[in-house]
DNA sequence: TTGCACTTCGGTACCTGTTCGGATTATCGT
DNA sequence: ACGATAATCCGAACAGGTACCGAAGTGCAA
């Protein structure tokens, strides 16, 4: 049930007013706030937020006004989970049309997002575990210390910190004390994202 | 139903508007808005538009569009932000209502969840690090090896890995080299929940 | 029982949506 | 290519709500 705009008003403020005094306006405090000269007024506005499942209201009760919690639409984003990726593999072929729902918080301004199942412990001292899920964010280029999805020659896809050295010089940086780390030539490497976020199930 | 032009047009426009304002536009801001001169034609396009199940409308009432909500509505759940629980420390006062979105895969069966901020370092070794959110199933057990979020003494949160020994004995193992187990009997103890997800933002 | 706070009643101006007849321009099946 | 159907638009008359008023009524509690 929609509301007009005067309907919104009124509702706006018993709800900050509630929020800090602790209990509802009364129809006179309502009436001052907006200037009417007539409870009636106030009356008939509430009756109508009522009908319309906003507040609730006990006949004849002093501050007798509740106001009914609007169910908050979950703000989340289906995002394609678009295969695998681990040290020194590709990323798989795409699944078939297989989407990971993640919080919209998890998106980073502009450009698509998709969602990689990481292979392997390369980036365990990164916290990031096998089996973990990494929200990506497309990008070509990516900063000192950000954790890329980067592809070598065109075939072999991995996540690793990136660090840009002198030259041109790109040192691909696996967080495993086991696990050596890159050097690469910017020209040899393609950017695919950076990592965004990262979700585990138990 | 598939759309028109002008009909997914009038929509975005209502949906921007409604998001915007809290309330619909009226006829004559929707006939501005698209350069109308008769409201008659706004009327027949939102005619159309419910017709087609993208709005509803109440008869003859002021700003009484209501937008359908969208096909594939991402399946997600709105979980309580409860506060922060690190090792040794309570568990922060409720915080104002604050929600984190998790997507349903995440949720455990039945029983309520809610998240919680970890605070520390206590479970590095177990990929969990300072900052990161943990989903949290509540329930009053836990198996041998389950993460959990375990209250002694009634005052002192933790989350800790649970291992059961012998005669009421429980080890609360941290996931942490720098750090010693804790020994407590069941009686001492009491567990919160269980972590069924972790999700971190970078 | 007295007063305060909410309720009901009647009434008005105006705003907003509805309906109708009509016209032009796509769109689509045959 | 053709005719039917739907979409897009207009203007004017109509109908119903919204937003307000003042005054009298009612229920509850001090």
């Amino acid at each position: 049930m929609p509301l007009t705009k005067r309907q919104r008003e009124i509702l706006s403020y018993l709800t900050s007013y509630t929020e800090g005094n602790g209990y509802a306006p009364s129809f006179e405090e309502i009436a001052d706030a907006f200037g009417y000269t007539s409870l009636a007024t106030v009356h008939e506005h509430l009756s109508n937020l009522q009908r319309k499942g906003y507040i609730k209201r006990s006949y004849n009760e002093s501050r007798g006004i509740e106001i009914v919690p609007t169910e908050v639409t979950p703000r989340a984003i289906e995002l394609p989970l678009l295969g695998s990726v681990a040290a020194g593999m590709p990323i798989e072929a795409v699944m078939h049309g297989e989407t990971l729902t993640v919080p919209d918080a998890f998106i980073r301004g502009s450009g698509s997002h998709y969602v990689l199942r990481v292979r392997g412990n390369s980036m365990v001292d990164e916290q990031i575990r096998d089996g973990d899920f990494v929200v990506v964010n497309e990008r070509q280029s990516a900063d000192n210390g950000e954790m890329v999805i980067a592809m070598l020659n065109g075939d072999s896809a991995t996540v690793k910190k990136y660090y840009r050295e002198r030259d041109g010089r790109i040192r691909l940086q696996p967080a495993n004390e086991a696990l050596q780390p890159i050097y690469v030539h910017e020209n040899d490497i393609s950017i695919q994202g950076i990592v965004v976020g990262v979700l585990r199930r138990y």
